[in-house]
DNA sequence: GTGAAAGCGCTAACAC
DNA sequence: GTGTTAGCGCTTTCAC
């Protein structure tokens, strides 16, 4: 028995094989898939059931050329860094693709040289392959924006538009200020005074705004940070050697981290000085990462909302394709704190 | 100045466009794209010449429809495992993309109900949204392929048809045993005797096959695996608990394990019990998974040639897509070790 | 509410 | 070698 009243191979059915099995036009059939609400109740099921029996279903081909529409979206990934922590685009794709099939879209994905952030969207823009595109990769400046604006071409960003205020874009992001301020607050309230931070080198935007959140909560409490930052490259080593030299020269309690990639860096000085990880020094990382899910003790780490990301890129996406056009602006989703052992007990 | 010389937007340059301003047929320039060595030299120059002013792109939906093929490659994703190490797909699917586009074709992503390892086939092959695809989940034995055969839908598993040796589809596997047989070969060589397996429970043949690679390099040193042996889910957890029974029945020196999951599993009961990793006792995972190279001390690991597999899928693909049919069965990979300091001294 | 005609942009088949 | 004809399967007019 066959999961579906279709013939188990064979061409597929068309239009005309439906309609006449049906004993209505071609018009009709479309009509029926298309705008139900147009046809006669009894018409509507004889051609429902024809469609059944059939197991017929529009060729996207001949939908996509008549429509100027192929209901895919292009999404440009990178290869996962070897020896960092980061599998945030995992997940994110994960999610995008669950999401964008609700609203009737599949996700095609696609590469480009990783030095020149533009190639590959052109070719599938102008081969009429996609629909959209997700832009993910705004940490390099996102040119990808303005280009795909002036090309006209629908997009929405993950990721804000940071060097550019006025861009009009459709664009969603996670506030990581919000995320480190929460992740200080968290170690301040257990009683910790300082509180060092690691983060990326001064040109990441992303960076320096994770660690703005670190800032001001330090400053809303009063309390003092020079001396108790330090800006390095995204590795274990960096993030290894920053705790060190910041141990020895500020002696904090705690650590916050731009990524778990540095938090395990930190991780991995704690060891060497045989400082226990939470009872003598707290350490939260970014991301949740499976590293930090999985390490022990286990990592505290500032979790990306990646699903509601993906649900407020395609809401953003159906608005920019339907019709009527309805323009979105910028969406600004607010991290949480995954809380693991890393934290260490409330200190008296 | 922009990056091509086509308008900055407007409608697309057709065929038709391109004919004219090269003063050929629609047909020629259809021929200068796809046959070009049917044209004289002097015409192919100038259609390629106009070609590039317009900056002409076949449109997609149009070809697709009148080749009956969408040079897109159905991929179905799932949502990668919390809690535990495995980012293999990861890896595969970018791989897989970069691969398909040296092939002319894109990556089209699908998720399907988690129970159902049918859901979403059927419907983007009744509507011939691609190509072919590329089938993963094969844990779950493989009906699809079953399925899909029955279909006569072109497909390439990345598994071996484990239960059904009669299978004759494509497929590449890399083999696990012979993975876990270096790995257990190493820390034989470093003087290693009582080692030590947690795997997963018996109805994964994946696992089964893993295990078979430590047994055999076991029985080949003629030592004892009786009581050395374990058989759990792939949770950190359940390597911490099987590490702990097994150390208290068995005394191993060293573990190889199934996954990165349950090797961290080993590492906590070493790190609990005050055992140093490496010096005391060794273990070495499987995947090398970002886990394994950010964790400290570092984690020896099985890696998988998921590059190498996504090239023999892609391979087979062309295969089966191409003309004339070339039909390629089973290709089976050989992984490699990934030695860190998990694998401790050489023992004296 | 239903049907007939036209055409989206491309390429296979054939004529010249 | 190049041009002409036809049609892939669908949806958007526009009659009826």
């Amino acid at each position: 028995m066959s999961r579906t009243s279709s013939r188990t191979s064979g061409p597929p059915p068309t239009l005309a094989d439906v309609a006449e099995r049906a004993g209505v036009s071609r018009q009709t059939v479309s009509n029926a898939v298309n705008n139900p609400d147009l046809l006669r109740a009894d018409t509507l099921l004889r051609v429902q059931q024809a469609i059944a029996d059939l197991g017929y279903l529009p060729n996207r081909a001949a939908r996509n050329l008549r429509t100027r529409a192929s209901h895919l979206i292009g999404l440009r990934i990178q290869a996962a860094q070897e020896g960092t922590a980061n599998a945030t685009m995992d997940r994110f794709v994960h999610s995008l693709v669950e999401t964008s099939r609700e609203a009737g879209y599949h996700v095609l994905l696609f590469t480009g040289d990783p030095t020149d952030p533009l190639s590959g969207y052109e070719d599938l823009l102008r081969s009429t392959a996609v629909d959209a595109f997700v832009v993910t990769d705004t940490y390099l400046g996102n040119p990808q924006a303005e280009w795909l604006d002036g090309r006209r071409a629908p997009f929405v960003a993950f990721g804000r538009p940071w060097e550019n205020s006025e861009a009009t874009h459709a664009w969603v992001d996670v506030d990581g200020a919000a995320g480190c301020e929460s992740a200080t607050r968290h170690l301040l309230a257990k009683g910790h005074e300082r509180i060092a931070w690691i983060g990326w080198r001064k040109d990441s935007r992303i960076g320096e705004d994770r660690r703005a959140g670190w800032h001001r909560a330090m400053k809303e409490a009063g309390l003092p940070t020079s001396g108790l930052a330090s800006r390095v490259e995204d590795t274990v080593a960096s993030g290894r050697e920053a705790s060190e030299v910041l141990l020895d020269e500020a002696a904090p309690t705690a650590f916050v981290c731009a990524s778990d990639t540095l938090a395990m860096g930190v991780l991995h000085t704690l060891g060497l000085r045989g400082l226990r990880v939470g009872d003598d020094v707290a350490v939260v990382g970014f991301d949740d990462s499976q590293v930090a899910q999985v390490v022990r003790p286990g990592l505290s780490s500032v979790r990306q909302p990646l699903e509601d990301v993906a649900i407020e890129v395609v809401t953003a996406l159906e608005g920019l394709l339907g019709r009527p056009r309805v323009a979105q602006q910028g969406v600004l989703l607010t991290p949480s704190l995954v809380v693991r052992d890393s934290s260490g007990p409330d200190r008296s």
